[in-house]
DNA sequence: CCGAAAGTTAAGCTTGGAAT
DNA sequence: ATTCCAAGCTTAACTTTCGG
């Protein structure tokens, strides 16, 4: 009883999980999954694949810039956390931070229940490619990194670095399914890195995460958009954003800024099915977000 | 602007072996 | 024999470049 049938089952999985979340997102808004982003790092994001073996890497918006310093490796390779898996487990370390007041995180005790709590799936295998596999190296990349916040104004110049954790301990108990718990493994953020990500944080829906998550770009999008509008609210304005700059501050390695644009439309069509009380315009040099209602409804 | 091509990453499927 | 994993394989998506 072959599943055969190559047009029809084909179609498009991902599509199908995309069209199911935004179904679910405007037909039960308060059934919304509210986590949280930092807002310096909306402004600036992760790198979307490797790097590769290079010293440095950086992110400008404006007169902010935010780099990454790695683990360097046995080999002395640089190790970045790149790709969407660190950009969800960033979501979850803000979200705990900001919900918990404490710098000391704790994973739970099933590392199955954490990886469906962040947005992965614990039952697609274990080899190389699979999300077990893939997570663990991009926790150690990401915990073990350096992320640094120059600002620089006229006068006045200011540097914060901060690695990411303090202290972690883990209990991998991989062999088994009977040890496959994470006892008691926790992680301690940077006291710097704890404040900043608790100073202001950015209230989205992990629904819209789950269904965006093979785009690194479209998480990052879909994040800046919430805080954007947001920040459009308080002023009472539509914010005017130049190609240019939001190419900067997150556009992968596009050579073109014309490439950066017309992907970045493409994305954000994805992103309204999730958020769809957005209200966007694009003009060749600027891309307008109007005031409208936030990604999540406010608190009560 | 549009679409094709090349290179990466994500996700599902298959297989083989160990444990029950 | 059946179940459960680990590992490998294949295909679909995504990112980036480039030329018409």
């Amino acid at each position: 009883m072959p599943r055969k049938d190559p047009d029809a089952s084909k179609s498009s999985f991902f599509l199908d999980k995309l069209l199911d979340a935004a179904v679910d997102i405007k037909q039960n808004p308060e059934a919304a999954e509210r986590v949280y982003m930092a807002r310096h790092l909306v402004q600036c994001t992760l790198p979307h694949s490797d790097p590769g073996n290079v010293n440095i890497w950086r992110r400008r918006n404006g007169n902010v810039t935010l780099s990454i310093r790695p683990h360097i490796g046995k080999d002395d390779k640089a190790l970045y956390p790149y790709g969407s898996i660190p950009r969800l487990l960033l979501f979850w370390m803000v979200t705990e931070a900001t919900r918990t007041k404490s710098r000391r995180i704790t994973l739970g005790d099933s590392l199955p229940d954490f990886m469906r709590e962040i947005g992965l799936n614990p039952r697609n295998g274990s080899g190389e490619r699979s999300d077990v596999a893939r997570l663990k190296e991009q926790m150690t990349r990401l915990f073990t990194a350096q992320i640094n916040v120059e600002q620089a104004e006229e006068a006045h110049e200011m540097n914060v670095y901060m690695p990411v954790t303090s202290k972690t301990e883990f209990w991998w108990a991989f062999k088994t399914s009977a040890d496959r718990s994470l006892w008691d493994s926790w992680i301690e953020l940077g006291e710097d890195f704890f404040k900043m990500v608790t100073a202001s944080p950015v209230p989205v829906d992990m629904r819209a995460l789950r269904a965006l998550k093979r785009s690194p770009l479209a998480l990052d999008l879909y994040a800046w958009l919430t805080y954007t509008v947001f920040a459009a609210n308080k002023n009472k304005a539509n914010r005017i954003v130049p190609w240019k700059g939001l190419h900067d501050q997150m556009g992968g390695e596009y050579a073109r800024t014309r490439d950066f644009r017309s992907k970045t439309l493409e994305a954000i069509k994805k992103i309204k099915l999730v958020y769809p009380a957005l209200v966007i315009e694009s003009t060749d040099e600027y891309l307008i977000v109007h005031p409208a209602k936030t990604a999540i409804e406010s608190k009560e």
